[in-house]
DNA sequence: GGAATAGTTCGACGATCGTCGAACGTTGGG
DNA sequence: CCCAACGTTCGACGATCGTCGAACTATTCC
């Protein structure tokens, strides 16, 4: 059986993203890091799947403060959380924002 | 009288520019008004000409802290400090990324 | 020289942050 | 049913942050 449990995660809507939120959320080198190879993914990729140098504690708190800034997506399917980049509303509330971004932290 | 007080205050140079530490300094709510006082002037703007919601000591650090993340250059001229946007160096290092930031503060 | 102007520096404070490890779910497979 | 896999939650910790007021410095003007 699967239920959707996507809708249990408070994830905030388009309107509700705030501009130093996100700009906070980007501003960690390991949040940023985990962006990047989301963005490279051009998909859903699992925690378990980044070359973090963290511990899984502290991972799982960065996925939060991504996912609650607006940044990213959090599914759940299985034991694991699928993660996304919600691309289509960071660009329609701050457009180009995390384009220039990546493009400025891949240098 | 008047030497060229502008190098004794350290500015980071233009490779030495961090993304992380740019993010930061805009991800606060005082430190993106005056970006966005700094961008409206268009020029050189002294700390008393910013209508700030925080006392002048504070206001103080969030200079200090947008100058050493290389936001802005700050110039003495007799008792005041002038303030610009770095956009030249900051476009450089990050193309895009300043005016990216400021027409998402606008709306 | 003395007063006024414009900011900085210096603790201090409570709040938030990034990190960890240990304990706790939850799911899927033998 | 139990175990392994995958993450979350829960303190706890030291570090950094944003804020303030008081004292200080530097410059200009009378």
């Amino acid at each position: 059986m699967s239920t959707d449990h996507a809708t249990e995660l408070h994830h905030p809507v388009r309107d509700e993203l705030q501009l130093g939120e996100v700009l906070h959320a980007l501003s960690d080198p390991v949040r940023l890091q985990i962006v990047q190879v989301l963005d490279r993914a051009d998909g859903e990729v699992a925690c378990g799947q980044f070359p973090l140098p963290v511990g899984k504690s502290t991972a799982s708190h960065h996925f939060k403060v991504l996912r609650e800034a607006g940044v990213v997506h959090e599914r759940h399917e299985g034991t694991r959380r699928l993660h996304a980049l919600r691309i289509d509303d960071l660009d329609a509330r701050f457009p180009g924002l995390l384009a220039t971004v990546l493009r400025a932290a891949a240098r």
